[in-house]
DNA sequence: TAATAGTCGATAATTTCAATTGACTAACTA
DNA sequence: TAGTTAGTCAATTGAAATTATCGACTATTA
């Protein structure tokens, strides 16, 4: 029942690009060292989330990346599932990957599974980067989440 | 967020020994065909749920595998946990795995990783698998069994 | 045009997961 | 007690997914 380590990554870094939000753009250095991600495994995520549309970017000096839309337009379950696929623990179960389950007794757990998944899908989809960038400000912020040497 | 094939299959044959209980032993072939699991993968999901009291076996003529305890005392979440580990999508939000997270602005994040944690908890800790077992009972059991005339 | 910074495809490294194997022990039954 | 049934156990393999790295490329700015 693990969430990938891609997918805490991208949330992580959209979690910091949300506290910056509206800006001017983050490098992708700056995240990987604000979030502790390797740069170049970061990078691929980035990516990722800009092509689905999440983020743009600006090469370049004073490049970087941004939010495409504001914070509280953008949910973790949105995010995560570009990065891991379907929230559902079992595909049978899934909204989005739906798949036909070929047993009969399975079906005395799909009820489950499905309650497991809405409960999750629940949480994730009230909840958008604003929420959390609020949260997190809130926070004693030991060190440094703003940081600005060079 | 996804259930590894070995929680599924493992909740799968404990629904299938509580369907049965508490007659006599099942063989792991017979498990293993009224779920379509591999016999020699589910030989050691079997044999971990044994080494972790909820199983008990037999060998011999007429042996097998039953349920340690009556299916309503024990809980879905249990068997997960045995087979896959904490059931928090990641470690520092895990009430059995525990570890401190070192970054501050995860902490952005960690109350949401902890309430996707206990929601899903909540859900597989409160079902047993008595429950789980009276309902597939009473589905309308499509491929073998018809139901029953009046 | 030099430096910066994101883009992209490929691939390497690692880990996890699913499954298989063979040799073994216990229990029953004829 | 011999023979068969059935669970036990450790080791390992194979495959897939995951995580991470690399190098060459393109766009932007000063």
């Amino acid at each position: 029942m693990r969430l990938s380590t891609r997918g805490e990554y991208a949330s992580r870094a959209m979690l910091e690009l949300s506290l910056n939000w509206p800006r001017r753009p983050l490098h992708i250095r700056d995240i990987s060292q604000a979030q502790h991600i390797p740069e170049r495994f970061l990078e691929q995520i980035l990516l990722l989330l800009k092509r689905a549309g999440y983020l743009r970017s600006k090469k370049g000096p004073h490049g970087g990346y941004h939010l495409a839309r504001p914070p509280a337009e953008i949910t973790v379950a949105e995010v995560i599932r570009v990065m891991d696929g379907p929230l559902a623990p079992i595909d049978c179960v899934s909204v989005t990957a739906h798949e036909v389950c070929p047993l009969e007794a399975t079906c005395g757990l799909r009820w489950l599974w499905k309650d497991v998944r809405d409960a999750v899908a629940r949480i994730l989809e009230r909840t958008t980067f604003a929420d959390l960038a609020r949260r997190a400000r809130r926070l004693p912020a030991a060190g440094g989440i703003r940081k600005k040497k060079r």
